[in-house]
DNA sequence: GATAGTTTCATACGTCTGTTTGAAATACAA
DNA sequence: TTGTATTTCAAACAGACGTATGAAACTATC
């Protein structure tokens, strides 16, 4: 082909396949059958199996915290410097469920390919997440800076649950939704998101008033 | 040998290394090694991988239901017949917690295996976990019991996000090290038990409250 | 339109996987 | 001890895996 369309159609279907299953189950043989290209086009275009996951992880990566900053600075304009407590949980875990959740399969592709990236830890991965580390600090500041009573340990660990509950609703939303016979609703993401903000919300804010109190 | 020596050898050594590695990762021949038998025993005694991971699952699956209703018991039992909120969710979270994040890797091996079940979606063990949806249903109904006044869709969700911050502490702890430059603790675990039940509670009971406002 | 460079393709390589085999070793009952 | 049943063992099986090869098919430049 005259461009690189091959590499594209290998890296998507590689995102299609690994966003159902996991990376040791999904073979090479798999996604050159999806992407319709010949076996020896992976090695050639990618050199191996492994810097194919790599990069396929740091474009989605990359896209993703992008996706999630423009969010934040949204937010931190509108508030004129600094965003409000929900609006930062919102702009951390709004993107990752609105993509997962969506209906269309392959759009939801890139975002549960993150969330896999996330829960398995394959090697080839392990080595390039300090990219996610300082993502996370930056969300990690904004929150501070929203409430900047709350102890820096404090932030940390709500920041840790937002995603858990996060993931956990992507990843364990089939059990939750058997479990409660159906009552829970995973369709409605935006109610599903607010949940998650609340239950942040809750986490933090008395402990912000109560750490307010005692240095009144 | 004269009693089953083997069979044990092997599960104990299938799990010592499943707490650590994924389903796909460990082979045979690495279980085999472990436990210093034939390679031919494990289909000896299982008849194969996948019959041996589903016995290992069952066996540690009830004994952790076991566990954390026999914590649930105790605390309704003192309680005269229904537990207080903070006990049942304590007895949902505690089991794998402190079982995880025990220092001896051998006794944590079991509840790390189970966290591993639990977030790996190998299709063996999907078949297999009925048991987990009607053991869960217990709890919601704990719950639901100690706070009567709750919608029984906020119980469920509420029982969902202590799974999820359980397991995404126990799968995703290094990161939140990392991220925290080490200002969160992850060595004292019933103060990390405490903090879980923290945000259950922070979560529900103004929902409860307020529908009690609403009915009065 | 010939040439050089890039990309595709069928095919094969070596290795590792779960599983099977049949003989050897062990245990246990008569 | 003899005979039967159970368990172990080394070895091999067929299949799937990631990767490599070299010829064929393209594309672009002159």
């Amino acid at each position: 082909m005259s461009t690189d369309q091959t590499r594209l159609a290998i890296l998507t279907a590689a995102e299609r396949l690994y966003a159902d299953r996991s990376f040791g189950d999904v073979t090479l043989r798999d996604i050159v059958a999806e992407a319709q290209v010949n076996l020896a086009a992976v090695n050639y275009h990618f050199g191996s199996k492994d810097e194919l996951i790599a990069e396929l992880y740091v474009s989605r990566s990359v896209a993703l915290n992008r996706e999630r900053l423009a969010e934040l600075k949204v937010a931190e304009e509108a508030g004129s410097g600094h965003a409000a407590i929900r609006d930062v949980t919102r702009a951390l875990v709004g993107p990752p469920l609105r993509g997962c959740l969506d209906p269309d399969r392959q759009r939801s592709a890139a975002a549960r390919f993150m969330i896999r990236a996330s829960a398995e830890s394959v090697p080839v991965i392990r080595k390039i997440k300090t990219r996610e580390i300082d993502h996370l600090r930056r969300f990690a500041a904004a929150m501070q800076r929203s409430l900047p009573d709350v102890a820096e340990v404090e932030i940390y660990w709500a920041l840790h649950f937002a995603l858990a509950m996060t993931h956990e609703t992507i990843n364990g939303g089939e059990r939750l939704q058997h479990v409660s016979g159906g009552l829970c609703d995973l369709t409605d993401v935006s109610a599903i998101i607010e949940r998650i903000v609340d239950a942040v919300s809750a986490a933090l804010i008395p402990r912000a008033t109560k750490a307010a109190a005692r240095r009144a």
